[in-house]
DNA sequence: AGCCGAATTTGCGCCCGCGCAAAGACCGCA
DNA sequence: TGCGGTCTTTGCGCGGGCGCAAATTCGGCT
């Protein structure tokens, strides 16, 4: 019965932006979703496209990034399976605000927004639940302000990691790591420095046993360590002695 | 008829999160509601508060701040009469993330959580501009986060002024002056830098004729000279000569 | 009119972190 | 197994902007 585009249900289950609805309404938000696939290294979406979609991802991993009129770049945060995407535009702006750079190939479904703005009136609790992801958001975004206003890079890099951790730890033989691959640059594009300073930064942490990192990856060993540093608390004990 | 607490229903009109309702659902809406003033250096509700209410000014003007661990604080955006406030905790927090600190005498009208939540079931178009206008401040401080990011100080303050000029501007004899009390520490809140460095640069452009400053009152006398700072542009011809 | 506190200005010295540059490590691929 | 490209490391020097401190101005209040 479903077409060929149409999703299996089973991928809206545990989404948050569809938290509360009964079967019957989820089967009717998938009738208007469509699959898309990202190759790794492709965006779903552009900054400056006109934003007439909303998306949610169902697989891989992306990052959002704003780049500013000289070229600068920001990563304004990483999307993982379940999360949506590019649905702030949709009801604040014409254009998005963002590129969404696949980081590994990536599957996600997306509405358009007629069909967004349809569902959310005839089920008030998708709209409800779009505002607490949104107002988290903004919540989270708002720290990262007061951090890069207030706080010198060693912090804000381990309050960097500290979130990564939080949002796509794994924990692994001697510690946890953060699972997807990950380079210098990113790091420095979330907190507002250079590659360069964070490479130095990450060294010294190696050789104080306090990560390990290799290409693209990280390793935290010792996670009270860096939530020490990131709340410029006294070293507590080394326990690596 | 109305009770000595009920508001006068068209401070309702030209809110945007009620934009679009009829008049009989804004006389609903209304009956919730809950005026209440608060006095100049007060605060509608300070950060980690318990939030349990939704807020909209009617009058005056007030500064959200967020506080750091030590003592750091960054004022996140200022609120003028007609915007809504305190919303956002409502759908994605159990406490108020910053203080809400009037700079002026205010006067501002509440709902609680439930009411609030219920108008919203009920009238989804309530919602639906609420996720506009959290959007729009999400864009906005994703903008922000950019700026402290990746440029320089000087542009930084460049940049906050032109926002309190679209926000707060009003055209004076010899340029646009902002239209409340906003000392250097304010500004250096909003941009992440010390009130020393605020002072410093406006003592230049004020060398150079491009803003007049005194005492918490800043007047730009050149508007496009102050765009040029903030896009990094080479400089303008100087009109004043 | 005079006093007090808050806001602002300005000087000086230093240090964090960037810019530049070059070398090295590692991976994928043929 | 060799090649090329991307990612990473590290050294060196400098400069923007902060920290500290003191003087000054301004406004409000009595």
């Amino acid at each position: 019965m479903a077409g060929p585009r149409a999703p299996d249900p089973a991928v809206l289950h545990g989404m948050r932006l569809f938290a509360g609805l009964e079967a019957a309404d989820l089967a009717e938000v998938i009738r208007f979703a469509q699959t898309r696939r990202v190759a790794k290294g492709a965006t779903a979406f552009k900054q400056g496209d006109p934003a007439d979609t909303c998306h949610a991802l169902i697989d891989g991993r992306i990052k959002m990034v704003q780049t500013g009129a000289d070229g600068q770049q920001v990563v304004v945060r990483f999307i993982g399976p379940g999360e949506t995407f590019g649905t702030v535009a949709t009801f604040s702006g014409v254009s998005f605000p963002v590129d969404a750079v696949a980081m590994a190939d990536c599957v996600e479904v997306t509405w358009t927004n007629a069909a967004m703005t349809d569902l959310m009136q005839r089920h008030p609790r998708i709209a409800l639940n779009a505002l607490g992801i949104v107002g988290a958001r903004l919540q989270e975004v708002q720290n990262r302000l007061r951090e890069v206003s207030t706080e010198r890079v060693e912090r804000r890099v381990a309050h960097a990691l500290l979130r990564l951790v939080r949002q796509a730890g794994r924990r692994v033989e001697g510690g946890v790591e953060i699972s997807f691959p990950l380079t210098r640059q990113d790091v420095a594009e979330m907190t507002g420095t250079t590659l360069h300073t964070v490479s130095r930064i990450l060294s010294a942490w190696e050789a104080q046993g306090l990560v390990e990192s290799s290409r693209q990856q990280v390793m935290i060993r010792q996670p009270h360590r860096l939530v020490a540093i990131a709340e410029d608390m006294p070293a507590p004990d080394d326990e690596s002695a």
